[in-house]
DNA sequence: CCTAATCTTTCCAGCAGGGGGAAGGTCAAG
DNA sequence: CTTGACCTTCCCCCTGCTGGAAAGATTAGG
Protein backbone atom coordinates (compact mmCIF):
# COMPACT_ATOMS: atom_id res chain seq x y z
CA UNK A 1 0.00 0.00 0.00
CA UNK A 2 1.72 3.38 -1.06
CA UNK A 3 1.60 6.35 1.07
CA UNK A 4 -1.61 8.08 -0.09
CA UNK A 5 -3.72 4.95 0.82
CA UNK A 6 -2.36 4.50 3.97
CA UNK A 7 -2.91 8.00 4.77
CA UNK A 8 -6.53 8.44 3.55
CA UNK A 9 -7.26 4.66 5.18
CA UNK A 10 -5.47 6.07 9.06
CA UNK A 11 -7.32 9.63 8.34
CA UNK A 12 -4.21 11.48 8.14
CA UNK A 13 -2.42 13.97 5.77
CA UNK A 14 0.67 12.15 3.75
CA UNK A 15 2.89 15.14 4.66
CA UNK A 16 1.74 13.43 8.44
CA UNK A 17 2.45 10.11 7.28
CA UNK A 18 5.80 11.12 6.06
CA UNK A 19 6.90 13.44 9.16
CA UNK A 20 5.78 10.41 11.27
CA UNK A 21 7.92 8.14 9.10
CA UNK A 22 11.25 10.53 9.24
CA UNK A 23 10.57 10.62 13.20
CA UNK A 24 10.49 7.03 13.34
CA UNK A 25 7.30 7.16 15.23
CA UNK A 26 5.47 4.83 12.54
CA UNK A 27 8.04 3.43 9.83
CA UNK A 28 6.55 1.88 6.56
CA UNK A 29 7.29 -1.87 6.19
CA UNK A 30 9.53 -1.56 3.50
CA UNK A 31 10.29 0.54 0.27
CA UNK A 32 9.60 -0.47 -3.19
CA UNK A 33 11.96 -0.55 -6.19
CA UNK A 34 11.64 2.73 -6.97
CA UNK A 35 11.90 4.18 -3.41
CA UNK A 36 8.30 4.72 -2.49
CA UNK A 37 7.00 4.02 1.31
CA UNK A 38 4.77 0.77 1.46
CA UNK A 39 2.52 0.70 4.43
CA UNK A 40 1.08 -2.96 5.68
CA UNK A 41 -1.75 -3.74 7.74
CA UNK A 42 0.22 -3.24 10.84
CA UNK A 43 1.56 0.06 9.96
CA UNK A 44 -2.38 0.88 9.10
CA UNK A 45 -3.34 0.12 12.62
CA UNK A 46 -0.39 2.13 14.05
CA UNK A 47 -1.29 5.12 12.18
CA UNK A 48 -4.52 4.93 13.57
CA UNK A 49 -3.54 3.98 16.78
CA UNK A 50 -1.28 7.53 16.35
CA UNK A 51 -4.35 10.19 15.18
CA UNK A 52 -6.72 8.73 17.78
CA UNK A 53 -4.08 9.21 20.26
CA UNK A 54 -2.50 12.67 18.96
CA UNK A 55 -7.11 13.77 18.94
CA UNK A 56 -6.73 12.57 22.82
CA UNK A 57 -4.16 15.40 22.83
CA UNK A 58 -1.26 12.75 23.68
CA UNK A 59 2.41 14.35 22.70
CA UNK A 60 4.14 12.50 20.01
CA UNK A 61 5.94 11.31 23.08
CA UNK A 62 3.39 9.65 24.75
CA UNK A 63 2.65 8.55 21.42
CA UNK A 64 5.57 6.44 21.12
CA UNK A 65 5.17 5.27 24.73
CA UNK A 66 2.29 4.46 23.76
CA UNK A 67 2.53 3.00 20.70
CA UNK A 68 5.40 0.85 22.27
CA UNK A 69 3.24 -0.66 24.59
CA UNK A 70 0.24 -1.45 22.13
CA UNK A 71 2.85 -3.57 20.03
CA UNK A 72 3.83 -5.38 23.59
CA UNK A 73 1.57 -7.95 24.17
CA UNK A 74 3.05 -8.59 27.67
CA UNK A 75 2.75 -5.37 29.23
CA UNK A 76 0.87 -4.55 32.38
CA UNK A 77 -2.48 -2.27 31.82
CA UNK A 78 -0.84 -0.06 34.99
CA UNK A 79 2.63 1.63 32.26
CA UNK A 80 -0.77 2.49 29.95
CA UNK A 81 -2.76 3.78 32.86
CA UNK A 82 0.35 5.51 34.66
CA UNK A 83 0.61 7.91 31.04
CA UNK A 84 -2.97 7.96 30.56
CA UNK A 85 -3.43 9.38 34.02
CA UNK A 86 -0.51 11.86 33.87
CA UNK A 87 -2.40 13.51 30.36
CA UNK A 88 -5.32 13.63 32.42
CA UNK A 89 -3.65 15.29 35.15
CA UNK A 90 -2.05 17.89 32.67
CA UNK A 91 -5.72 18.20 30.72
CA UNK A 92 -7.02 19.19 33.86
CA UNK A 93 -4.64 21.71 35.26
CA UNK A 94 -5.25 23.19 31.76
CA UNK A 95 -9.10 23.53 32.45
CA UNK A 96 -8.38 25.12 35.50
CA UNK A 97 -6.20 27.93 33.83
CA UNK A 98 -8.70 28.35 30.96
CA UNK A 99 -11.70 28.51 33.13
CA UNK A 100 -10.06 31.54 35.22
CA UNK A 101 -9.07 32.93 32.67
CA UNK A 102 -12.11 32.96 30.59
CA UNK A 103 -14.01 33.96 34.33
CA UNK A 104 -11.66 37.02 33.80
CA UNK A 105 -12.03 37.70 30.80
CA UNK A 106 -15.78 37.38 30.50
CA UNK A 107 -16.19 39.55 33.66
CA UNK A 108 -13.80 42.29 31.34
CA UNK A 109 -16.23 41.27 28.33
CA UNK A 110 -19.44 42.06 29.95
CA UNK A 111 -18.16 45.12 31.90
CA UNK A 112 -16.86 46.62 28.43
CA UNK A 113 -19.71 48.74 27.13
CA UNK A 114 -18.52 48.43 23.25
CA UNK A 115 -19.60 51.92 22.53
CA UNK A 116 -17.96 54.37 20.75
CA UNK A 117 -16.12 55.81 23.82
CA UNK A 118 -12.92 55.67 25.01
CA UNK A 119 -13.94 53.77 28.03
CA UNK A 120 -12.56 50.44 28.37
CA UNK A 121 -12.18 48.32 31.26
CA UNK A 122 -10.17 45.81 29.60
CA UNK A 123 -7.41 48.34 28.48
CA UNK A 124 -7.70 49.74 32.16
CA UNK A 125 -7.25 46.20 33.32
CA UNK A 126 -4.29 45.64 30.76
CA UNK A 127 -2.72 48.79 31.00
CA UNK B 1 17.27 52.22 31.28
CA UNK B 2 18.82 49.32 29.64
CA UNK B 3 17.29 46.11 28.70
CA UNK B 4 17.53 44.22 31.69
CA UNK B 5 16.51 47.08 33.89
CA UNK B 6 13.17 46.85 31.80
CA UNK B 7 12.87 43.55 31.50
CA UNK B 8 12.90 43.04 34.98
CA UNK B 9 10.87 45.86 35.82
CA UNK B 10 8.51 44.49 33.35
CA UNK B 11 8.53 40.94 34.61
CA UNK B 12 9.70 39.48 31.09
CA UNK B 13 12.75 38.01 29.93
CA UNK B 14 15.46 39.61 28.50
CA UNK B 15 15.41 37.41 25.21
CA UNK B 16 11.80 38.36 24.84
CA UNK B 17 12.14 42.20 24.87
CA UNK B 18 14.51 41.62 22.41
CA UNK B 19 12.30 39.87 20.81
CA UNK B 20 9.63 42.07 20.95
CA UNK B 21 12.02 44.51 19.55
CA UNK B 22 12.76 42.74 16.65
CA UNK B 23 9.27 41.53 15.27
CA UNK B 24 8.49 45.33 16.29
CA UNK B 25 5.68 44.77 18.83
CA UNK B 26 7.29 46.98 21.38
CA UNK B 27 10.83 48.91 20.18
CA UNK B 28 12.96 50.57 22.16
CA UNK B 29 12.76 54.90 22.67
CA UNK B 30 16.02 54.36 21.56
CA UNK B 31 19.76 53.38 21.25
CA UNK B 32 22.80 54.52 23.15
CA UNK B 33 25.73 55.53 21.54
CA UNK B 34 27.45 52.16 21.91
CA UNK B 35 24.22 50.78 20.68
CA UNK B 36 22.28 49.44 23.43
CA UNK B 37 18.60 49.53 23.62
CA UNK B 38 17.28 52.41 25.79
CA UNK B 39 14.00 52.09 27.37
CA UNK B 40 11.71 54.53 28.79
CA UNK B 41 8.18 54.98 31.03
CA UNK B 42 6.16 54.86 27.99
CA UNK B 43 8.34 51.49 26.81
CA UNK B 44 8.05 49.87 30.12
CA UNK B 45 4.17 50.56 30.29
CA UNK B 46 3.24 49.15 26.54
CA UNK B 47 5.95 46.04 27.86
CA UNK B 48 3.93 45.37 31.05
CA UNK B 49 0.75 45.60 28.83
CA UNK B 50 1.93 42.92 26.48
CA UNK B 51 2.98 40.75 29.28
CA UNK B 52 -0.27 40.83 31.13
CA UNK B 53 -2.45 40.39 27.64
CA UNK B 54 0.41 37.41 26.76
CA UNK B 55 -0.56 36.02 30.01
CA UNK B 56 -4.62 36.45 29.36
CA UNK B 57 -4.02 33.74 26.20
CA UNK B 58 -3.49 36.81 23.71
CA UNK B 59 -1.74 36.08 20.77
CA UNK B 60 1.27 38.41 19.74
CA UNK B 61 -0.98 39.48 16.33
CA UNK B 62 -3.96 40.09 18.94
CA UNK B 63 -1.41 42.06 21.24
CA UNK B 64 -0.31 44.30 18.51
CA UNK B 65 -3.78 45.55 17.97
CA UNK B 66 -4.92 45.99 21.29
CA UNK B 67 -1.59 47.88 22.25
CA UNK B 68 -2.51 49.95 19.28
CA UNK B 69 -5.78 50.61 20.96
CA UNK B 70 -4.20 50.83 23.91
CA UNK B 71 -1.91 53.89 22.21
CA UNK B 72 -5.06 55.34 20.68
CA UNK B 73 -6.88 57.57 22.76
CA UNK B 74 -9.75 58.20 20.42
CA UNK B 75 -10.72 54.45 19.84
CA UNK B 76 -13.77 53.08 20.57
CA UNK B 77 -14.29 51.04 23.53
CA UNK B 78 -15.86 48.79 21.22
CA UNK B 79 -12.81 48.29 18.68
CA UNK B 80 -11.11 46.42 22.29
CA UNK B 81 -14.52 44.64 23.13
CA UNK B 82 -14.70 42.94 19.72
CA UNK B 83 -10.92 41.36 20.13
CA UNK B 84 -11.78 40.48 23.86
CA UNK B 85 -15.29 38.87 22.47
CA UNK B 86 -13.46 37.17 19.81
CA UNK B 87 -10.23 35.53 22.18
CA UNK B 88 -13.23 34.94 24.91
CA UNK B 89 -15.40 32.38 22.03
CA UNK B 90 -11.87 30.92 21.13
CA UNK B 91 -11.36 30.11 24.64
CA UNK B 92 -15.04 28.63 25.31
CA UNK B 93 -14.34 26.14 21.99
CA UNK B 94 -11.24 25.09 23.51
CA UNK B 95 -12.97 24.59 26.93
CA UNK B 96 -15.33 22.37 25.23
CA UNK B 97 -12.83 20.40 23.44
CA UNK B 98 -10.72 19.98 26.42
CA UNK B 99 -13.84 18.76 28.54
CA UNK B 100 -15.06 16.60 25.99
CA UNK B 101 -11.33 15.07 26.26
CA UNK B 102 -11.11 14.61 29.63
CA UNK B 103 -14.23 12.84 29.89
CA UNK B 104 -13.23 10.06 27.80
CA UNK B 105 -10.21 10.10 29.39
CA UNK B 106 -11.29 10.04 32.35
CA UNK B 107 -13.68 7.22 31.72
CA UNK B 108 -10.81 5.15 29.86
CA UNK B 109 -8.47 5.55 33.21
CA UNK B 110 -11.59 5.11 35.58
CA UNK B 111 -12.25 1.68 33.47
CA UNK B 112 -8.84 0.56 33.58
CA UNK B 113 -7.59 -1.70 36.44
CA UNK B 114 -3.97 -0.92 35.96
CA UNK B 115 -2.61 -3.99 37.24
CA UNK B 116 0.09 -6.16 35.69
CA UNK B 117 -1.92 -7.95 33.58
CA UNK B 118 -2.06 -6.91 29.74
CA UNK B 119 -5.99 -6.18 29.08
CA UNK B 120 -6.14 -2.23 28.93
CA UNK B 121 -9.27 -0.65 27.59
CA UNK B 122 -7.02 2.74 27.07
CA UNK B 123 -4.96 0.79 24.46
CA UNK B 124 -8.51 -0.98 23.37
CA UNK B 125 -10.38 2.20 22.44
CA UNK B 126 -7.32 3.48 20.92
CA UNK B 127 -6.45 0.08 18.75
C1' DC C 1 45.61 51.81 34.58
C1' DC C 2 44.69 46.97 34.06
C1' DT C 3 41.89 43.16 34.48
C1' DA C 4 37.95 40.35 35.25
C1' DA C 5 33.19 40.13 35.56
C1' DT C 6 29.07 41.48 33.91
C1' DC C 7 26.64 43.71 30.80
C1' DT C 8 25.23 44.32 25.79
C1' DT C 9 25.02 43.39 20.68
C1' DT C 10 24.27 40.32 16.49
C1' DC C 11 23.54 36.01 14.33
C1' DC C 12 22.49 31.01 14.16
C1' DA C 13 20.05 27.06 15.65
C1' DG C 14 16.33 24.72 17.57
C1' DC C 15 11.70 22.99 20.16
C1' DA C 16 6.48 20.94 18.49
C1' DG C 17 4.00 19.35 14.69
C1' DG C 18 3.66 19.77 10.88
C1' DG C 19 2.32 22.86 6.03
C1' DG C 20 3.64 24.61 1.40
C1' DG C 21 5.83 24.18 -2.59
C1' DA C 22 9.86 23.28 -5.87
C1' DA C 23 12.53 20.04 -8.62
C1' DG C 24 12.63 15.68 -10.27
C1' DG C 25 11.60 10.34 -10.69
C1' DT C 26 7.61 6.74 -11.76
C1' DC C 27 3.71 4.63 -13.37
C1' DA C 28 -0.75 3.56 -15.62
C1' DA C 29 -4.19 5.00 -19.08
C1' DG C 30 -5.38 6.53 -23.53
C1' DC D 1 4.18 9.00 -26.58
C1' DT D 2 2.14 11.99 -23.71
C1' DT D 3 -0.47 13.39 -19.93
C1' DG D 4 -1.55 13.50 -15.34
C1' DA D 5 -1.39 11.58 -10.92
C1' DC D 6 1.53 9.75 -8.04
C1' DC D 7 5.92 9.54 -5.42
C1' DT D 8 10.65 11.21 -3.65
C1' DT D 9 13.87 14.58 -1.19
C1' DC D 10 14.84 19.25 -0.01
C1' DC D 11 14.33 23.37 2.27
C1' DC D 12 11.76 27.27 4.17
C1' DC D 13 7.62 28.85 6.84
C1' DC D 14 4.54 29.20 11.02
C1' DT D 15 4.28 30.62 16.80
C1' DG D 16 6.69 32.40 20.60
C1' DC D 17 10.13 32.27 22.17
C1' DT D 18 15.00 30.09 24.28
C1' DG D 19 19.75 28.95 24.16
C1' DG D 20 24.44 29.69 22.72
C1' DA D 21 28.60 31.63 20.41
C1' DA D 22 31.46 35.47 19.29
C1' DA D 23 32.49 40.08 19.98
C1' DG D 24 32.14 44.87 21.81
C1' DA D 25 30.91 48.05 26.22
C1' DT D 26 30.83 49.10 30.83
C1' DT D 27 31.84 48.75 35.54
C1' DA D 28 34.04 47.29 39.97
C1' DG D 29 38.03 46.12 42.28
C1' DG D 30 42.92 46.12 43.06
Amino acid sequence: MKISHAARQAGLPVKTVRYYADIGLVKPAGRSMSGYREYDEAGLAKLGFVRRAREFGFSIEECRELLSLYEDRDRASSDVRTIASAHLAEIEEKQRQLAALRDELAYLVKTCQGNDRPDCPILDRLG
